[in-house]
Order: C-alpha cells, then sequence, then structure tokens
DNA sequence: ATGAAAGCGCTAACAG
DNA sequence: CTGTTAGCGCTTTCAT
C-alpha cells in the first residue's frame, strides 16, 4: 500500500471509493456517470465517499475499457472558401487522433448559408451521432433544428459562426466585434494622416460575422480616428472577381483612397485590383484569414496586416470538447480560447 | 471479429501482430519498444508484422498498464520577473494533467543568469528525473552540463531561452529575430513621420534574447523606415527602477521623441515615466509579454501595443513534449509552434 | 436496486 | 533469448 502510494500519487480508484461507500464498483460506477437505478440514499452515501477520498477518474482507464466508438459529425460549408478548405484538412490531420480516442468523424457537406437548406441537413442526422459540429448561419430555423437535437441528447458545438440563442454546449471562434475593432487598432494607427480616407469591403452586411466585424471597426473608428471619412461599405458577396471590380472601381473614384478593409473572403480580387492600380504599396490594406495569398500579399507589403482565427487550433479544440463531453475528462478552458491572431510580415507561422 | 473491427475501426493490437509474427506478445513488447535482449532475426519478423498490420500502440492502454510515474524537473530563473511568474502559475495549473498521466513535476529555482551557477545547478539533478525543461542562458558551460545530461537519458527541453548548439531534444519558444522584427514592422507603421525619432530600451544586450530583438527590429527599421532616427538602445538590467530613470533621462533629452520599442522586462517603470512625462498618449509604445501591467498600458493607451508568447501554451507544449518523450505518444507539431502572437487594447484575451 | 466478473490493450515480473 | 501471466482502473453485461 505504501509502495502504492507513492508511485501512483495516491490517486483513490474506484475500488477505493466503493470500499469506503461500502457498496459494490458497480454502482459506484453508476453513481458517478449519473446512470440511472440506483437508491437515492446510495448516491448520495457514494457521492459523500466519492467526495471524500477526492477521486478523479482515470481518463485512460476509462477509454480502455469503453468499447463503444464515439460518433462525431461536422457540418460544413460546400463551395470552394479556403478558409473552408482548411477546415477540412486540418479534420482530416485530426483523425489518427480521434481514432486514439475511440472515436470517428465524418464532415457532411451543407449549404450553410440557406437557413432552411441547414436546418433540413440537421434534421437529417442520425440519432446515433453524438456531437455535432456546425459552421452555419444564425437563424430562427437553424436555432430550431439545433435545438431539437440537443433535445435528443446531442451535443452540439457551433464552430467559427455562432448561434447564441441555441442551447448548444460550446462555440469555437472568435468575437466578430472585437476582431473588427482590433483591425480598426490597427488600421486607424497605420493611416498617414488624420484625414484620411478609408474604404471597406464586405461579403454582406446581413451575415452576422460580416455585420459584428463592420459594427466594431465603425466604433473604434469613430471613437479613436474621428476625423477619417468612412466609406460606406461595398458588398461584393465574398467573391473574388466582384471584389476586383469593386475596389477597381473604388481606387479610380476615390484617388486620395488611403487604405482598405476588407472584413471578409474573396480577398484575390482585392489583391488583384490593387496590384493593378499600381497603388498597392501606398494603400494600406487589413484583411482577414491567413489564407495562402494573404501570406503571399502580406510578404511582398501589399497586405499589411491579417487578423485570422487558427483554423486548426479551432477544429482540434471543437473535437476536443466533443470528445470531453462523453468521456467527461476535464476541458482546459485557457486552452479552448480561440484568439484573434494578428499577422503582419514577421511573424507569419 | 466483425462487430469488434467495427466498432473499434479495426485497430491492430498487440495480441495481433505477435500472432502475426509467430511470438509471444512479450517479443513484440521487447521489439516495439526498443528494449534490450531480442534476436536480430525476430526483431526483423516482428518489425514486418508490425508494419504489415499497420499496428499504433494504444496511449490509453500503455498509461494504465505503466506503473511507474515519470518524473520531470523543470528549473526557472528565480527572482521577482513577472513573466517567470507567470509560467510558475501555469505550472501549477498543469498539476492534474500531469496526474492523469502518471507524471509528477517539480519545479527547482536556479540563478540562471550565471552560467557557472546553472551549470552546477544542472549537474545536482538527480538521475532518475527523466525530462529537464530549462530557462537559461546559452553558454559553452551552460551547454556542456545539458549534453552531459543527454548523455544520461535525459530528455532535455529548453524554454523560452535556447542553447542551439546543445543537444537538447526541443526547444519551446519563439524567435527572437523574428519578434524584433514584428515590433519593428508594428511601430514602423505607427510612426506619425518619415524622420521620426525612436528611442529602445533593453535589459542587456549580451543577453542572447534581447540581442536578437534588437537585431531584428533594427534591421526592419533601416530597411523599411530608413528615414528613422533610431537611437542608441539604453540597458536596463530589466529592472524597473533603472528603467524608470532611463525613460525619464530619455524624455526630457528628446523633446522630440515619438517612440520607444522596450525588448526586456521591468515596463512597469516605463510606464510610470511616460505618465509622469505627460507624454504617455503622444508618444508611441511597444514592448514585450503580456504582463498585468502591460494589460492596463493597453486599455488606457498608454502602450500601443504588445508582442507575446503565450506562457500558457509554452508551458503545455513543454510537458506534452516530455511526456511524448516517454510515452512515445505522437506530437502534433503544429500545436506545439509557439506563435508570436501581437496584442493591441481590442483583441486582448 | 445492487454486485460479481469478464475483459479493454498494454507493461513488467517471472519462468522457462 | 522468449513466452506466460497477473494486473492497471474502468465499463459493461449478467446475475441476483
Amino acid at each position: 500500500m505504501d509502495t502504492k502510494e507513492e508511485l501512483l500519487c495516491a490517486r483513490a480508484t474506484l475500488q477505493d471509493v466503493a470500499r469506503e461507500a461500502q457498496v459494490g464498483i458497480a454502482t459506484v460506477d453508476r453513481v458517478l456517470n449519473k446512470r440511472p437505478g440506483v437508491h437515492a440514499r446510495t448516491v448520495e452515501r457514494v457521492e459523500q465517499a466519492a467526495r471524500r477520498l477526492g477521486y478523479r477518474p482515470d481518463p485512460a482507464a476509462a477509454r480502455l475499457a469503453r468499447q463503444r466508438v464515439h460518433r462525431v459529425r461536422i457540418v460544413l460549408p460546400g463551395g470552394t472558401n479556403p478558409f473552408v478548405a482548411l477546415l477540412r484538412t486540418r479534420i482530416e490531420a485530426s483523425q489518427p487522433w480521434l481514432t486514439d480516442r475511440r472515436a470517428v468523424c465524418e464532415v457532411v457537406q451543407a449549404d450553410t448559408f440557406s437557413p432552411e437548406a441547414l436546418a433540413t441537413c440537421l434534421r437529417q442526422q442520425p440519432a446515433h451521432c453524438e456531437a455535432l459540429i456546425v459552421m452555419g448561419v444564425d437563424h430562427p430555423l437553424v436555432r430550431a433544428a439545433l435545438d431539437d437535437l440537443v433535445d435528443q441528447g446531442v451535443t452540439v458545438i457551433t464552430l467559427v459562426s455562432d448561434v447564441p440563442t441555441s442551447r448548444r454546449a460550446h462555440f469555437v471562434g472568435i468575437d466578430n466585434v472585437a476582431a473588427g475593432r482590433t483591425a480598426a487598432g490597427l488600421l486607424g494607427r497605420f493611416l498617414p494622416r488624420p484625414e484620411a480616407v478609408v474604404g471597406v469591403i464586405a461579403g454582406s452586411l446581413s451575415l452576422r460575422d460580416h455585420a459584428e466585424r463592420w459594427l466594431g471597426f465603425k466604433q473604434v473608428m469613430e471613437a479613436e480616428h474621428g476625423a477619417v471619412r468612412l466609406l460606406a461599405p461595398l458588398e461584393g458577396r465574398d467573391d473574388a472577381r466582384r471584389n476586383q471590380e469593386l475596389v477597381a472601381r473604388l481606387l479610380d473614384e476615390q484617388p486620395a483612397l488611403d487604405a482598405i478593409y476588407s472584413l471578409g473572403a474573396g480577398n484575390e480580387g482585392i489583391s488583384a485590383a490593387l496590384r493593378q492600380s499600381g497603388r498597392a504599396r501606398s494603400v494600406r490594406w487589413v484583411c482577414h484569414e491567413l489564407t495562402t495569398g494573404a501570406r503571399a500579399d502580406l510578404l511582398d507589403c501589399t497586405l499589411d496586416a491579417v487578423i485570422n482565427q487558427d483554423a486548426a487550433h479551432e477544429i482540434r479544440s471543437a473535437l476536443r470538447l466533443a470528445l470531453a463531453a462523453f468521456t467527461r475528462e476535464p476541458i482546459v478552458p485557457d486552452q479552448e480560447r480561440i484568439r484573434i491572431d494578428i499577422y503582419m510580415r514577421d511573424n507569419l507561422p
């Protein structure tokens, strides 16, 4: 006993709790895992014993004994968005990690921008999947579908784009208002003169994330760089071609343009327009998401800074939270917080 | 068999490999864990069998079966450096995580700035510790001590400050040249005029990290903001009081000072001097490490930006690498890369 | 409502 | 050199 304590740091086991509570080991398991069919009096006794011994389940043993595999499902938008492609890559890369933890995950594609289509897709998810990670629009239909899943016992985790009024277990992503504020703090300090002219390109301001970024950006610009002339945001639907046209026209109409904040996707178009105009170096430009194109633009100073959310981190985090939901392993909140990263040329990863 | 494969994703076990190789399970264990005492011919057979079946050890089972606890030791500087204090806090917070993994860790304090003292301390580490995480100066004496530990089979991991010529298994920290370059990229763009006057405060330029940051900063400043007047760095020995005096004098002597880059510790002194002078808002200031003081200064705009390395991440990472060294669990390189974070007021975590 | 017992895949001690 | 075997702490039938 002595040696054992020394070696294993005196960790109490199920056995110990069972002995202390004067019940069988199976009963302890039932109580601790909140399984039904135990007398209230017994529950009480076991819980006390566990507390008294400072019992903490051994996750390694639990994982080993558990025969069932855990099924998690991830719903992502279809299409060619490079950020989503990055998410897919990271999911693929997590496969061995999942296997080690007795879990499998499947990615399903959906038109996550159409509330109806997304809701339908969500309702079609088989009941045997225990966790559902979803990136999609915030809409009453979607919220209802998610809440129904929660009622069926599914652990719902929203990714990148939250559905805050739903009863989802976690949101893994960034605060987009803060991201917009950060962009303004940065771009504002980059401006060459107090009365600078700043253009804004969005995908669509009726998308929650874009609206939030714009809100944050505007707040800080007005509060801290009041003299700046902030042009009305142009909506390019996250489409590179449209963005290119929009920016080309913008550069044409605003010869004094000092900076651009692009808060959505399709930045390749903005890059192209800036280069063609020959004003790539003189116009400051800040955008979101560190894609391959953004890296290149950062390196040759077309782009001044990128506000990023780490796709790899988001996937790891969402998966960790999904697994923790059924293994009851402790979660480290600090590790799951997705940061608003700022990348410039010299701190590229 | 069929059901089993379905449930467990057809993971091959030691048993399977043993059968395939027509040897006992213990032999397979010996081979796979590179334990001595197996005939070369048998080794070959087992390895082939393992490869053929795509065998991957189950970390949960291994952890459960292993009775020994793993001992890791962390050597940190003494003193009151708030960044080091943060590291300590994070180590404390990792304790339960370690326990779950059959590991214990002890922190030992050393005068890590004196090569002699540090080397002596390292040599005093008991042989039963399997991994050694150390934050200390790069010096031949230290290098030799570390290499000796490596020869004794200890997994050596350098933290925050590397000893690149040593045979340490990993370095967990950031590239300080890049950090300095990042600071310059940021501060350079913040300057109100091309011929701005910029002061630099260091701890000591004979410390590797500080020298590297200064190098990177200078490189970018000269290359991209050639008109800037970069003052000679002042060395405050990371001491708040000294820094306060230095900056007070600097502000006095340089009425046209536009910005300060502080690349070491002791920033409370700089903050105090800036506030007292009444020029806190007009002088741009960038420093390193997101301490409590830095947060406050960021919030009230005394400080414009902080270049940070995530202490919590560094500790988690160093510990994960230390454990992976003896459990052979796969490591995710992407997850272990420490980023050069940029924090401004609006993306504070 | 409760308990006994059979593993999960691996390590380590002990026999051959 | 190699094989057998007894656990590690938990989950999960299957009896009671």
